[in-house]
DNA sequence: CTTCAAGTGATTGTCGACAATCTAAAGGTA
DNA sequence: TACCTTTAGATTGTCGACAATCACTTGAAG
């Protein structure tokens, strides 16, 4: 009864090392770029190479690296056009997540949407500025969302994913969510919509609040014309 | 079937696996919900265990079987459910893709377009009512829509991943196609707003198309109410 | 007869080793 | 000097083998 944890999660070495190198690909520790030697990870982290490639397949599916027969593996590099192209995905996928949100959400899913949004707010009033809180809270408000449209699939599609992408984009480049209020403004008024259980407009302003957010970085990206 | 290492020397062995269990999972050689046992399954394509685990992983990741450490991997049981889901993020997906495609069509494409339709029509209309075509024709109309956008994660998500699902629940399932005549129909009218480079409207055509077909489904889910 | 426990057989996860292939440095030729 | 070939080194892909774990049978107790 102790040991809960071994119980109910059987841990498959593959599936740790496969976290592990997630987390270690998406804050940068394993530059963008880099070229990933098999048998120097396998020592690093004190495993075979067999349930390292069986990770390293994992992060291939999901993105984070790109493999090429007999060559080898290396974290993926995103550039802008790439972090564009996942805008593009995101905007018609979250809108309809929200769209969908919007019937299911519990009252009480809905209130701690609330709190959380008010506490965003208070951070940002208070002009910490701090980033970290504010991506964080970014993310946690679009998880939330995704997560309660019911829809495995498309959850384990933006949440395991997707996101991943993004942390590591934001992560690894300087700019540090360029409009914080208004994007929190944003978000309020997606609530709105959502407490209002009016899904067709829920699904307009989301897809509008991450087509935005699109623009700027497009904006960044070319800033001739 | 025991010469796999033949078929080309330079892709990896894992890599030809995945796309023959693929293949064989989606025509229902394999039938859904069964067991894969790796050392079966090693004997009969001649391999050892590490690439067939490797190819299921990928397998894995599209969502074509479900693993469960210490315990083995089925093949996905697609109930109506699931096909719902596909369908719920297929809509919005391709929505955008008619959108971006608009755009980014080339004359040449948007003949070959014309012709894949009256191709179609033709068969329709001397009621050959050959499914299989049909759904050929049916699953080309979208291929070639997606993968002009430009967008490669897009791509890889929609035809390498959501349409193996699709294709596994057609030729699994003995309905054919409800409504083949309305669904071409449709699909002229969203070729002709692509003529039009109307992306807009392009976008609300296909996302309505999606959206009745999956109505059928949900119809023949739950005859009551 | 039902239920539970131990044992047996098979399967999965992991490891180390070997052949095929790629990379990069050394050396020869125009 | 520039370019091509060769060669050594390291890395990748694949294989067979072993320990850990699970499923199923057997058998005993209530």
């Amino acid at each position: 009864m102790q040991n809960l944890r071994n119980i109910d999660k059987q841990s498959m070495l593959s599936q740790d090392l496969g976290e592990l190198l997630t987390e270690a690909i998406v804050q940068g520790v394993i530059p963008q770029g880099s070229k990933i030697s098999e048998p120097e990870l396998a020592r690093r982290y004190g495993v075979s190479r067999g349930p390292l490639r069986e990770a390293m397949l994992k992060l291939e599916g999901i993105g984070l690296v790109e493999r090429i027969p007999h060559v080898g593996a290396r974290v993926v590099e995103l550039n802008c056009q790439q972090l564009l192209d996942i805008y593009t995905i995101r905007e018609p996928l979250e809108g309809m997540a929200c769209r969908l949100a919007a019937e299911r959400l519990t009252q009480r899913q809905l209130n701690e949407l609330h709190d959380l949004l008010e506490h965003h707010q208070q951070y940002l009033d208070d002009n910490h500025g701090e980033a970290y809180f504010d991506q964080q809270g970014d993310f946690d408000f679009h998880y939330r969302i995704i997560k309660a449209t019911g829809n495995q699939r498309l959850v384990t599609l933006l949440c395991d994913e997707l996101y991943h992408l993004l942390r590591m984009y934001r992560s690894t480049s300087a700019r540090q969510h360029a409009r914080p209020k208004r994007a929190l403004q944003e978000h309020w008024a997606i609530w709105q919509a959502l407490n209002d259980r009016d899904g067709e407009l829920a699904e307009i302003l989301m897809r509008r609040h991450i087509s935005r957010a699109r623009k700027v970085i497009e904006q960044l990206s070319s800033p001739d014309s």
